[in-house]
DNA sequence: TTTAATGTCTATAGAAATAGTAGAGTTACA
DNA sequence: TGTAACTCTACTATTTCTATAGACATTAAA
């Protein structure tokens, strides 16, 4: 399962790639849209500005912005930011390798090569579907 | 990630499969060979067992045993057991559906069909993978 | 029939992750 | 200069994870 917060990054993330472009877009008016709790969604978003997805515009008019085009925002590359690795094993992280203490090789890891087929399949969809497949949606 | 608790299991059953037939295999020996926890290894298989993946004989020469052929376990039955559901999203889980509270309907969500996507990939693997492949290996 | 070896079951506990909430501070437009 | 917005840090309650502890039940073998 991913989390309540990868759920509500993503979907920010949609609301914004529909507002106006060149629009910033307030994190109350996302809160409320999205039904997201809204000093939540503040911690969310400033992550994802630290992350270089958004920018944001403070002051009277300001609020939030897509970085870049939402075609070239990957679901994978939010949940690395929000949950971490997406691979289910440390030993089959990219981005946060770690090998496991209690394994003897991972060459002779009986579910090691198992769960690589499923960090394959799933990295798979993740960085083929983007924000903007999110939002083109009805 | 899957579990601790999920990676014991799993290599705990190859070593059932690996075993003599009819023979049965201690606690210990498993936890020993594995390098699993022996206190921790007793709840999984007891868990295990209950499920009805396994079956114990109690008493001296008593020890744990595969209930049915390796090839008939797979490693998505397991890890339903042990982690729960292998959906991403409640709204998206076989056996424990439930509805995302804060979703506006299920047919316009912007991040089910995709997640949807990622469980079927995820499932044709697990489902198709069992505890003799596993086992099999080097 | 006793004893030792084995699984069974329930309870407990510390650490980490999850899902928020609170509040003081900063910036910029009108 | 006021106020509407974002920024940042800290805090908290709940749950999950990863075990550990110990009393109990059963069985085989001496």
């Amino acid at each position: 399962m991913i989390t309540q917060k990868a759920k509500y990054a993503l979907r920010a993330l949609s609301a914004l790639a529909q507002a106006e472009a060149g629009d910033p877009m307030m994190i109350s008016d996302i809160a409320t849209q999205q039904k997201i709790p809204k000093k939540f969604l503040e911690q969310i978003l400033l992550d994802l500005k630290h992350q270089g997805i958004v920018i944001s515009r403070r002051g009277k008019q300001g609020g939030y912005l897509l970085r870049k085009p939402a075609e070239e925002i990957t679901f994978g590359e939010i949940l690395r930011i929000i949950d971490g690795p997406i691979a289910p094993l440390p030993c089959l992280s990219i981005t946060a390798y770690r090998r496991c203490e209690d394994c003897d090789g991972e060459q002779t890891c009986e579910i090691r090569h198992v769960f690589a087929r499923v960090a394959d399949a799933t990295r798979k969809v993740l960085f083929s579907t983007t924000i903007a497949d999110a939002a083109a949606l009805p």
